[in-house]
DNA sequence: ACTTTTTCTTAATCTAGATTATTTGTCTGC
DNA sequence: GCAGACAAATAATCTAGATTAAGAAAAAGT
């Protein structure tokens, strides 16, 4: 059953006893999403985190021209949130929405925080996953300065491997932050130095 | 004094007793810095996390081509560190350089371990900062997606206004991800739309 | 099965920002 | 106070990637 997931996901960097598994798990809200149906949206406040136990999620900004702009995949295995929204309590930006058929856990920031309280492991493994996730996205900042359209995307599909094969690629484009039509070109041998 | 500046850091997310204080401050080496000295260079192992009490720092890659690529400003009361070295211990791709002459203070990642076990409050309050050091590169990834070059400028001087008041403006251009020659054409009045 | 919608490709044109080069202004150390 | 290095401005040219448009292929709904 898939509350095994999110216990593996946790003992990668903490060990829970029985009881403090059973305390955290009966936390957890169960949610399904169809297809194209949202998590979050923006406007919204953000009252949880989730964990994906199957499907796949994405979130995303629309800019000004109404452009899409992917921040985040969250397959199974993935913790996804708006995190400022999470943290401040106020309305954010993102829109969190599944791109298949999708399940997630869903952990509210009280119980959260209770967590943090009750039992201080639980601290300690949002500390690591936040760490990791910022080390992630500080790689990112430095690939947007540093490389070549055709460079992030094949860093995108040597890392991602499982996102990149199970995605329509305008949303690869979007990602990385190129145009749908520009990928085209350079999949088909485009940016041919190099 | 200056650990005066890291205590009030520290305060604003948690409440040390004095004898935590006291042996929170035993843990800290001072070190000044000249300026274009480094903290830290590319292939280092990262085994320090810096707060600057004076002076600022800046972290950078250098790609292929040469360039230097900034993915941090740390002025005073600034937390810096390669992350991604510190947290697998592996060498890293960051050069960390004083802009000026500059002070911090040290915490080894033993020491901070230690601590996370010794006081777990300070469990806490790098959790925290870390997610709010998460949350601002997340917005970082977005504006490189969604925004232009003035629209980045703009930005940036309005969030760091001390900073982009301290420092050279092409290492203003080199964080917003443009060529000095082209910010200087912007501030002249170039992208005259919007 | 077939109709609608979504995704992908190709190609022509256009532009934000890069590159290269030169000049001028500003520090900094001595 | 001056020499040499460093930083900023300006301008001409170039290019990676955007935009626009249209058709082909694949997916999905009924």
């Amino acid at each position: 059953m898939k509350n095994n997931s999110i216990l593996r996901n946790i003992s990668k960097h903490i060990n829970l006893d029985k009881a403090e598994e059973e305390s955290f798990l009966s936390l957890l809200i169960s949610k399904s999403l169809k297809k194209k149906k949202f998590l979050l949206q923006s406007g919204d406040v953000c009252t949880h985190s989730a964990f994906v136990t199957a499907g796949c999620l994405r979130a995303y900004t629309i800019d000004e021209n109404g452009f899409e702009h992917i921040l985040q995949f969250a397959p199974p295995d993935w913790w996804i949130a708006d995190m400022y929204s999470l943290i401040t309590q106020k309305p954010g930006n993102l829109f969190i929405e599944a791109m298949e058929e999708s399940d997630v856990l869903l952990l509210s920031k009280d119980d959260q925080e209770k967590l943090y309280h009750d039992i201080p492991k639980f601290e300690r493994f949002f500390r690591i996953i936040t760490e990791n996730s910022l080390v992630a996205n500080r790689q990112r900042v430095i690939d947007s300065l540093s490389l070549n359209a055709k460079q992030r995307y094949e860093k995108f599909c040597s890392i991602y491997p499982a996102v990149f094969n199970a995605i329509p690629q305008k949303h690869i484009a979007s990602y990385i932050g190129v145009t749908p039509e520009f990928l085209s070109k350079l999949k088909a041998g485009g940016g041919e130095q190099n």
